[in-house]
DNA sequence: ATGATGCTAGACTGCACGGTCTAGTTTTTA
DNA sequence: TAAAAACTAGACCGTGCAGTCTAGCATCAT
């Protein structure tokens, strides 16, 4: 079992999920992979498997490190927020979100940790950030956790669901971050 | 062609695409409709077609009137952010997204309509009650355009995708909405 | 009553899919 | 070099689906 056609079916699998979702044909798979239906097969042993292993990954992907000095908040959240608008509002992030939310209901127990794995991490990570912050004394104490929920759900809330219904955002996202950052700042700063 | 018949096909295809999405087969629909397969191609010409007119009729659930004195601001936002996280975050709601997104790719056109008829409009709605608020001199003058965006992005944003991850939410609705309400007064008022 | 219309159950067509099988070829390993 | 393992193309099976067709039944206006 080669581990270089193994990864050539996991590439091909992740874009036709991409693109099709998990309708995406084990032959046109195959295919794309430039490899035997068959040897789809040897590789993973159902279809299920094979999506479930490409989620893994791609839920991953959209993590974005959060380092910076406590002293300049403003500046660490401005990069953070331009980054992770990126990553999570581009064509990947957005394509990926639309593969993995439909089948969610099918693998319960997987999407939870998937969850985990992601947007979850991104909230830990941020209010990490965002407790060293308070406890410098460059933001007001307050409950570290719902802070980074909100700062998150200002930088993609709206703006994700304009993409997944392929409205087009004006704004770069580095102006956007700008702004909800000042947003932000104003409500926490002190 | 009863008009009868016609809303019990649109009722069981409502029920059956936000159960299991575009997936749910014609036959089952019109099981459920208690209706024969021919019936609900003498109404609709395609499951295509059944689609979209459920679709449209979903996106528009999603929306709360807004209404309230410009001068009891906190009150206004707590009592609307309260009803649209229920909409929004409740089971129907969920599905709803859960049914509509991975279809968009199909429908482009339509999409962006359903967009403006849901989420669109709610920015619209808030974004006017925030300009007479602002123009009473209850808020600071900013864009209220964007001030809408990050106040749905902070009422539903982030507890969106744990709900779409099946992530539970620990806090009441009513709660919540309260503790984000006063986090953008902290950034929007005087 | 009769004929048009809408409905019914269910058979049917054609297709696409997940997954298996065959039979032969290449690569690896010892 | 010989056997084992991986790979190939492609046929094949069973299933489920969208959509059509048939043939008969019910309800109505004339």
């Amino acid at each position: 079992m080669s581990v270089l056609n193994r990864e050539r079916v996991l590439r091909a699998a992740t874009s036709s999920f991409l693109a099709h979702g998990y309708a995406s044909s084990v032959d046109v798979i195959a295919r794309r992979a430039g490899v035997a239906k068959q040897t789809v097969y040897h590789h993973f042993p159902s279809k299920d498997a094979l999506f479930l292993e490409v989620a893994r990954d791609l839920a991953k992907r959209v993590l974005i490190e959060l380092e910076g000095e406590p002293r300049d908040v403003r500046g660490t959240l401005v990069r953070f927020g331009t980054a992770y608008r990126k990553r999570v509002l581009g064509a990947q992030g957005i394509a990926t979100f639309r593969a993995l939310v439909p089948e969610v209901p099918r693998f319960r127990a997987l999407a939870r940790s998937m969850y985990a794995a992601s947007a979850g991490e991104a909230v830990q990570r941020v209010a990490a950030y965002l407790d060293k912050a308070m406890a410098a004394g460059e933001l007001r104490r307050d409950d570290p956790q719902l802070a980074a929920e909100i700062l998150l759900g200002m930088l993609v809330g709206h703006d994700r669901v304009k993409r997944l219904f392929g409205v087009s955002l004006p704004e770069t996202d580095a102006r956007r971050a700008e702004r909800v950052v000042e947003c932000f700042l104003r409500a926490y700063q002190r």
